[in-house]
Parts: structure tokens; C-alpha cells; sequence
DNA sequence: GTGGTCTAGACCACC
DNA sequence: GTGGTCTAGACCACC
């Protein structure tokens, strides 16, 4: 009820930014398994779809798609389309990869403003405990 | 040594992103005061100077600028620049808004992703003693 | 019966004068809200509505209008218009810095004329008690 | 050592004013004889010099020095000039005329803010005692 | 229809 | 050179 469907790619790409177009899609697509979005077995968009969707070079998909393949988050099958694979030990280990770059970002960003883990702590406390319920 | 001239405005804008390129330039140029990369009297890159090196117009600079003056923490001298202006109590605030911000976005995240405030502050602990010193 | 629908917008502006258009627009708005002629809730006038009838680029409507939502005196509300927010201790407040600035161009100019604080204020009283109900 | 030659007459003409251009500088040079800044005998700006100064057309000017003229204000020696004519009683009528007319439109004003006349008294007091020497 | 963002560029005063 | 005002107009999302 919480999903439409696959409504985790409401995201644009950036062409300008600093990391390029196929990552950004593929940590979206990432992000989307890790996070329980896309189930064992659920389709993705095909090719053409996912390409038109995002105004980008079909191209870019079947990297990104082939990409995931390889980290064994999907397979393929020949006129089918591509599903996702769920394996427990490589999401319970993306998970955590994940978890450790977003923290690396968000530590650096607020260590420059001079901010204490003890601050840093407390103003993720307070975050969790006010919002038992966060708008998704 | 860690600074050149005003290097903290090496970021390229995102036309296209969803947050307008006003508000970016406006909150690159804030965290760069909140973050002491800009002190009290230092002049800002002039209204044509900017918008060239972001290859974005003038108006939009002045809309930030304009914008910053208002919140306080510039003023404009006509003829001869725009200028940081440092409240301390201002500052003081503005970080801790910050601080809760670049949490709120963060913990958001990784919440997706199932962790519990156990291994999210787990995870910090880590990042925060393993990077002594850490990169920019 | 005193007023039309917001013909306190009867006026012209100066496109030469030393005062900026923007700012001649924003003090007869500023004008119209501290003597209640516009009323808590009120809806302004559409940004291309105003710029039409004031003959003037409908970006220095948004400028004026923008000001005075910094100032507290308007609010907008995407795809329904300007509305005016009415505090009272901020319109109490602004009546008396008007006064002020109003007695101060009118001292200064009589002053000029040799006038003393008795003759301007037997003027005054002379005005005030002469003028019972006066045209508007 | 106040007043440059005919500084007095820095002022611009409004074209699209309610007022015609005409009754402007009628005003201006009337308030510059009344206020004692041209005095018995200056001599006025030709008709040439002034329309140009305004930048508006000489035949405006030659209908303003007319009516000054017939007004008693000043005098024409052919070939020569226009001349300040300071007749006491006039520039004493006149004065209090003005004092009327700049309080009318000032009390006016006010009372839509809805200050009694203690409030506008205690008002002016407060700007005669604080400006003991006001800039022009 | 409404507000809001952004561009491209003219013109001004002041330095 | 600097900031500041203003125009003309495109394009967007939301109603």
C-alpha cells in the first residue's frame, strides 16, 4: 500500500554532476533492493522503459544493468527481462557498505562545522525519538 | 593550506535538481560561513564574477545575495562588494539548524534501510575514531 | 462605500523618480494594510494583474511582493495568490515608524519656510478641527 | 555658504505625475523664494538654461515665469532677465498658504493611520526637540 | 488561472 | 570595476 509501482526511481539524473549518470542510476537501483523496495524476483523496468523514464541513452541502462548483474544483485533472462536476486549475506553486506558511506558523509559534513560526537549523538537522538512516525 | 581563495564554492549547480539553484548557491555559500571557510569582513566574489563561474545568470546571484542580506549574515557595500557579516549568535543557531537538517536527511536514510539507532551510532563511533584526521 | 475592490491601488507610479519604482509600489501597499484599508486574509492583486494595471514588469511585483512576505506583512499561497497576514504588534509598530518618517519630511519641509513648533502645530489644530470628515 | 547658485533646483520633473509638469516647477521656484533660498533680486535661470536643466520644453518654462510673474513673484527685464520680486506681505501670505497645504496633505495622511492629533502633536515634538540641526 | 525560477541584457550611480 | 533596478519573456508546477 506504502508503493506504487516502482516508485523508488521517482529521481532525476544529474548529467552536470560529479558522479557520473550510470552510477547515480545504479545506486538508485541499489538503494531500492537494499532498502526492501524491490522484492526476490520483482521485474525491473526494461531497457527502453527505464531509459525513456530518465531521458537518458539506453546505453547507460545496460551498463548499469550489467554492472548489477555482475554484484549478483540481478539476473537476466533472455527476453524476459531482468528480476531481482536477493542474497541474504550480499544484502546484509551492502546494507552495512551503505550504511558506512552515508555515515561517512554525514560525519564529514557536520564535523566541519566543528560539531562533537557528543552533539553529533545527541541530535540523533533527539531525531529518532520525535519522529515515530517520519513522512516517507 | 588547505584553502585557496574561495575554493569552498567549487561545486557545479544542478539546473535540474528539484531544490532550485538559488537555494544551492545560497546554502553552499551559508555553510561555508557556518563552517568558518568564510570569516567576519571577507569580501564575496562579486555579483558577474559568480554567476560566470557557476554559468549561471546574474539575477540569480543577486536573488541569493540578496537573499543572505536579509538573513543577515552579508551586507553589500555599493560599488565595492558584498561582505560577510558574523553574528555569533546567529552562527550559533544556524549550526545547530544545520546540524539537525544533515541529521534528519541521514537518519532518514539509513532508517530506509532498517538500521537501528544502535548501529547507526555504532556506525558513527567508528567513522569518528578512525578518521583522525579525515580528507576534504 | 468608501472603497471600490482595492482602489487603494489608485496610483501611479514614478519610473524616474528618485525613490525606486519597487519601493513606491511596497510603501502603498505598506500604506493601504497599516490604515486597515486591506484587512487580515485579504487577497492581493495577482502578480500579472498588478503589473498590468501599474504598467510595470511583473518581476518588480514579485520583488515587492517578496519584501513584504520577508517583512511579515503578506503571505503567498502557490497557485492561489497574496494574501495579507496581519500582526498586530508588527502593524502597531509600523504605524508609528510611518508617523515618524511622515513628521519628519513635513517638520523639515515647513522648517524650511521659518515655521515654529507653534505655528506648525496651531496649524495643525487648526486642520484638525476645521477638517471634521475630510475627502479622501 | 549654504547654497551653490540655484541649487535649489535640483529636482526632476515628474512627466506622468497627477500634478503637471508646469505646477512642479511653479512649486519649486514659489518654495525656493519662500524659504529665503532666492532673495530679493536674484536673478532667475534663463529660459534656455532652465529647459534644458529639466529637460523639458521652453514654452512650459515661459508659462511658469509668466504666472509667477502675474503672481507678483518675480519681474522681466526684457533682454535682461527674471528677477525676485519680494514683496513682504506676499512672501508672508504665501508662506502661511504653503504651511496650510503641506499640513492639509500631512494630516491627512496620518489620521488614515488613525493617530489623534496628541499623538501627531507629540509626534512633531519629538522630531523638532531631537533634530536640532537637521541635514537639508 | 496562480505563484516561482531563471535567463539575457539594458541602464544607472558610485568607485 | 562594483551593486542595484528594471524589462521582456520562457518555462515550471499546482489549481
Amino acid at each position: 500500500m506504502k508503493n506504487k509501482k516502482q516508485n523508488f526511481l521517482d529521481f532525476t539524473v544529474d548529467v552536470k554532476a560529479a558522479v557520473p549518470v550510470y552510477e547515480q542510476v545504479k545506486r538508485a537501483i541499489k538503494f531500492a533492493i537494499l532498502s526492501d523496495h524491490l522484492k526476490e524476483g520483482d521485474k525491473l523496468m526494461s531497457l527502453r522503459e527505464l531509459s525513456m523514464k530518465l531521458q537518458i541513452n539506453p546505453n547507460t541502462i545496460i551498463k548499469v544493468y550489467s554492472q548489477l548483474e555482475n554484484d549478483g544483485y540481478i539476473y537476466s533472462r533472455p527476453g524476459a527481462g531482468y528480476f531481482v536476486k536477493l542474497d541474504k549475506e550480499k544484502v546484509k553486506t551492502g546494507k552495512y557498505r551503505l550504511l558506512d558511506e552515508e555515515t561517512f558523509e554525514y560525519v564529514s559534513k557536520v564535523s566541519e562545522l566543528g560539531f562533537s560526537m557528543a552533539d553529533i549523538i545527541a541530535a540523533i537522538k533527539k531525531r529518532m525519538t520525535t519522529a515515530t512516525h517520519k513522512e516517507s
